[in-house]
DNA sequence: TCATGCCATCGTTAATCGACGATAAGCTAT
DNA sequence: ATAGCTTATCGTCGATTAACGATGGCATGA
């Protein structure tokens, strides 16, 4: 369970961020930012981010919100590509972020 | 119906971004999120920011919906701060979306 | 083996969203 | 004044979301 720089298992293989205009990039952005269009998922992805959790149960602890509710807003976030999962637990998904952030950047 | 650099009338007075971190931040940054989470939003997002089009009517050519319901998307992306609207019709909330990237940037 | 802890999934319920047509209000020309 | 254009708002309907408790599957430690 021991913890790397970026936490979890290193990234799997920095993808190129692939198109950042167009109609498929609205709906890459519009996927991302809808995962984080949530308050809840925006503290998870934080907490994620600052290495203050890494496991659901330590979500749980820190939100007013059901383990099993947490667990969805996990499964959305890591769907959606923010989140990555191995047997250490949950991480940010770099990639992804980076992603979004480009996306951002552009408009 | 002069267009400044920024579009629509100056900006009002642009705003010190407020706090990016806290319960405060997190809010404040699903609501940008939430707003741009749909494709249509992002869409309309951008053809305001390339100055595409600027009057409702002009979204709607762009857009395979209807009329109300590109009002509607216009609603919600002013009602989070990303978007303005004066006479001369709609164009992008530069201090809403500086802040919006400012809150992914530090995540 | 058996208990414990962790987590995903299912089923449910209330709330919200997305889209539309219809309608009304305001403006600008004719 | 009236016709046309632009936009906001209302009511509706179906789909999606957010939240929960209950349940069950896996590990690990006693």
């Amino acid at each position: 369970m021991d913890c790397q720089p970026n936490c979890c298992s290193p990234e799997p293989d920095s993808e190129p961020l692939a198109t950042l205009e167009g109609p498929e990039a609205d709906e890459s952005l519009a996927k991302l930012t809808k995962a984080l269009g949530h308050p809840a998922r925006v503290r998870i992805l934080r907490l994620l981010a600052r290495k203050e959790a890494r496991v659901c149960s330590q979500i749980v602890d820190e939100l007013p919100l059901a383990q099993s509710t947490v667990s969805e807003h996990l499964r959305i976030l890591k769907e959606a590509g923010l989140v990555r999962s191995s047997d250490a637990g949950y991480c940010i998904n770099f990639d992804g972020l980076r992603r979004l952030k480009a996306l951002i950047a552009i408009i």
